[in-house]
DNA sequence: ATTTTAATGTGACAATAATTACTTAATAAT
DNA sequence: ATTATTAAGTAATTATTGTCACATTAAAAT
């Protein structure tokens, strides 16, 4: 099959646009439109979308609510929106209070830390001991978790979140974690992304200097 | 050439590790556990390093402070470690408080906010009222900001910083930046993220539903 | 000294992903 | 009505990325 993990990743991104251009009342799109505003070309578009089954019109482009509801499918977006955050330090207090998610319908239905004094209302979210996760998730069937736990402790509460029913996880912590295969596991390191920006900028000036270098040298 | 976007994504997760490694007092490192330690296997990781011309010693392994030095020189992190945060809401205030970026020696030199309200010192880093931004960037030769700004102005504010100065941008706000080709843009859209976790999930369970049909009819 | 073993290093290959170039069909213009 | 245009849809090509298999070599064991 062709669910290829960037594939995915790009219905993300166009349900995202689409549900902002359905809010300033556009009711059609074009693949070229859509792929300028999602950074892509106007073929992968198009491509992604009959990958799918998604078709259009003959010059009359896409039908928004259509596409919308038809990536909802594939995404599966109406089956599980409960979301719990484990750990409530500074990033994690942060992701409460986040309005992207609130925005996407994503729901983070409770927080759990271990330090007692954190264990108040966060932004209405009630901050929970961390050794009430575990009841929590098997009684509420929740299966996927926000980890923002400092690194040392990740893994092992990544366990005990697993085996309490968890099947996928957002981890903040700088480490990869060990998880069974059945287990997803999508990684965002803050350090990394920031490194990545200051590499390129970098390479792009060392260039720039090499080439005004050889420019006097011919 | 073969810097290619992944490629150099995994050489700052190499370095990440071996700097713990060397944390923890080891000296040497196997292509195979490395590969273990950030999720790739042991053939890429001789292979990257090859491609950048770092050698090990047949059997004997990779010398972690030799790798960690090269791996800098790549990354060209001696350069610039100078960064801005502008938008000091949420996001952006546990941001100045990151532990991660201090680890990697990444220093938020300076934030800055259009609410009067936010123009305090969180974490010892002043924040500064949003129309100081251009002048800063100027005076301190700043290349690099994170962006945390509302989806709404990110756009205008990125236009700001970019006639400013700033050549790189880590942007969080859910929408695609229109740059000049020759800005570094790097996109982390947490809601996406999630959506991707929830994503998968969902498939796998559908599969494994499916699967246990299949057992039942077969 | 010789053999075995453990690890690096790399060319060939395979899989995946994205582009290009083209075909098709619906609408708009003449 | 006919022609032109616009944008979807897709087959073929190209590029990229990662994997596999094997050659190499240094150390360890016999």
């Amino acid at each position: 099959m062709s669910e290829s993990k960037s594939c995915i990743l790009r219905l993300c991104r166009y349900r995202r646009t689409l549900k902002d251009l359905k809010e300033l009342g556009y009711v059609k799109i074009f693949s070229d439109n859509l792929g300028e505003a999602t950074g892509v070309t106007a073929t992968q578009v198009r491509k992604d979308f009959s990958l799918f089954g998604i078709s259009g019109n003959k010059k009359g482009g896409y039908i928004i609510d259509n596409l919308i509801e038809r990536i909802n499918y594939i995404l599966g977006k109406d089956e599980i929106q409960k979301v719990i955050l484990v750990g409530a330090g500074n990033l994690g207090s942060a992701l409460t209070r986040y309005k992207g998610f609130e925005k996407e319908d994503i729901n983070i239905v409770a927080a759990f830390d271990a330090d007692p004094a954190k264990n108040i209302k966060v932004n209405n979210i009630q901050v929970h001991p961390i050794k009430d996760v575990f009841d929590y998730v098997r009684n509420n069937k929740v299966r996927v978790a926000v980890l923002a736990v400092p690194s040392v402790v990740a893994q092992e509460v990544s366990e005990m979140l697993i085996s309490a029913g968890i099947r996928g996880i957002l981890n903040f912590a700088p480490v990869t974690l060990k998880v069974p295969e059945r287990i997803v596991v999508n990684n965002v390191n803050l350090a990394i992304e920031l490194e990545n920006v200051i590499y390129y900028v970098n390479a792009r000036e060392r260039n720039e200097k090499q080439d005004k270098a050889n420019l006097i040298q011919s």
